[in-house]
RNA sequence: GUGGGUGUAGCGUAGUUGGUUAUCGCGCCAGAUUGUGGCUCUGGAGGUCGAGGGUUCGACUCCCUCCACCCACCCCA
């Protein structure tokens, strides 16, 4: 197979046969999203490299050897976006709208493009639902944002997801920390992996994460970040927590979680799903109260995060969830010979017009052929056009599942189809209100 | 970037000391009395056996290189 016929790596089509499950997963994800007030922004797919430098962070894997970078032909450096915060800061600060009503909540579903080896949930070009809510400083944003995220993936039916949370402190009292941690892991050094050891001087914090048996071991006995809060963190953590308890949505802090992008200050979450591979975070995210301001702004609190649609419909697949499937065509007009051709080519048009959804014969095939055809597009009802039904106005409507026949004239069609709709929605509320009454 | 596994029609596969025109199933297309799908039967199309090179009279089969896919490390959604 040539190279042109092969997508690239890391790289994934969205299938006609698939394409309704990423619809569902979208629009679930956004309404949700509109009941908490957040409204959709779409930006570039990419953007000045510098505003990843600054946002992600220079010294991050992400940015070090994930970016796809380039110079474009004025000459300016280029990336497509790794993620989505940083575009939504930016738009942020270029309009202005820190200076509308605050909190302004955004949120967005976009690609988002990392140079990495694929593997089980992770694509080179990944799709994510993200939402970011900047100007909102209080502990119950923290718990709104997870609640958000919480109420998108129960909306879906996802099961079997955890929600863990941290607080990474502040820039007050995070050196302190770290400069315990680093001397605690120093006291060892020898005993830590090779990585581990590079971490030392980078980010002594990710050694916390590593899964060397070694090397975790000496993690658990490691001071923690928590234990070094300043006292405004820790408050701050703490109302995060009890608001989440108010709510009754169940967590777990989990010290050991690192985001991976320097702008995250105090809390940050992940939940995680044991339906993935080693690629278990189906939804990340968490408070930057610094990047505004990083990125030239004011001072402005803000927190949100990510959720991977390729992962979340993984974990969907696995738990074999239903997901809504849209509505088949509704008729198919299967002409015989060329005046019926033209006949049913206007047919479909009308009848389209008033939102039915039809199809007609564009291969000039053979009426078995044709039936064949409306039995695998999984057509309700089919009508043979020929000679004698443009004659006498007259013709067989054909429900496909039943074999019913029904006569009728073609120009009383649409009513007869309209009817026919309206009487299986009655039908399916009559099905809805038995099963109510079954279930008491 | 580092490991491990796997590559035969659209999909799933047979091909086991190298030996004629490379299996079979599903799917697709067409037929089985003149205008009716699903079941059955018959026929047909479709493959540079992942790619390139080597060994050999002869390679899907053996050797080398590359590529892709899957999984893990790493990182993250």
């Amino acid at each position: 197979m040539g190279l042109i016929t092969k997508a690239p790596r890391g790289t994934q089509d969205v299938l006609p046969a698939d394409s309704y499950k990423w619809q569902y997963v979208e629009q679930t994800a956004i309404g949700v999203a509109r009941d908490f007030g957040y409204e959709e922004m779409r930006t570039p797919v990419f953007e000045h490299t510098e505003l990843f430098l600054r946002s992600v962070g220079e010294t991050t894997d992400v940015v070090q050897k994930e970016m796809y970078t380039f110079q474009d032909k004025g000459d300016r450096s280029i990336t497509l976006r790794p993620e989505g915060t940083a575009g939504a800061a930016r738009a942020l600060l270029e309009h202005s709208l820190h200076a509308g009503a605050l909190p302004m909540k955004v949120c967005y579903l976009t690609s988002c493009y990392r140079y990495e080896k694929p593997q089980a949930g992770r694509l080179r070009e990944f799709h994510q639902f993200g939402v970011e809510c900047f100007g909102a400083a209080e502990p119950q944003a923290d718990a709104e944002v997870i609640g958000l995220a919480h109420m998108v993936l129960s909306t879906l039916g996802v099961t079997g997801v955890k929600l863990h949370i941290n607080s990474i402190g502040c820039p007050h009292c995070r050196p302190t920390y770290t400069a315990t941690l680093k001397a605690y892991f120093e006291a060892r050094s020898a005993e830590l992996c090779e990585t581990c050891r590079d971490r030392l001087d980078r980010n002594p914090m990710r050694i916390l994460d590593c899964k060397s048996p070694v090397c975790h071991e000496i993690a658990a006995g490691a001071p923690v970040m928590i234990d070094y809060l300043c006292d405004d963190c820790k408050t701050h953590f703490d109302r995060v927590k009890a608001c989440l308890d108010a709510a009754q949505l169940p967590y777990e802090v989990d010290v050991h979680i690192v985001r991976g992008l320097d702008y995250y200050t105090r809390t940050v979450f992940e939940f995680v799903s044991d339906a993935l591979g080693a690629q278990a975070v189906v939804c990340g995210g968490g408070r930057y109260d610094g990047l505004i301001e990083e990125l030239g702004g004011n001072h402005l609190p803000s927190l949100g995060f990510g959720m991977g649609i390729e992962r979340l419909l993984m974990v969907l697949e696995a738990q074999e969830a239903s997901m809504p499937e849209p509505p088949r065509t509704e008729l198919y007009l299967a002409p015989m010979g060329e005046r019926a051709v033209t006949a049913c080519f206007e047919m479909a048009l009308r009848l389209r017009e008033g939102g039915v959804s039809v199809q007609t014969d564009l291969t000039g095939r053979g009426l078995k052929a044709q039936m064949k055809y409306a039995d695998k597009i999984g057509a309700r009802f089919v009508i043979v056009v020929g000679d004698d039904e443009l004659d006498t106005g007259k013709a067989v409507l054909k429900e496909m599942e039943t074999g019913e026949q029904t006569e009728l004239m073609l120009d009383e069609l649409y009513t007869t189809l309209y009817n026919k709709a309206l009487d299986r929605e009655l039908a399916g509320m009559t099905d809805l209100f038995s099963q109510v009454v079954e279930e008491g």
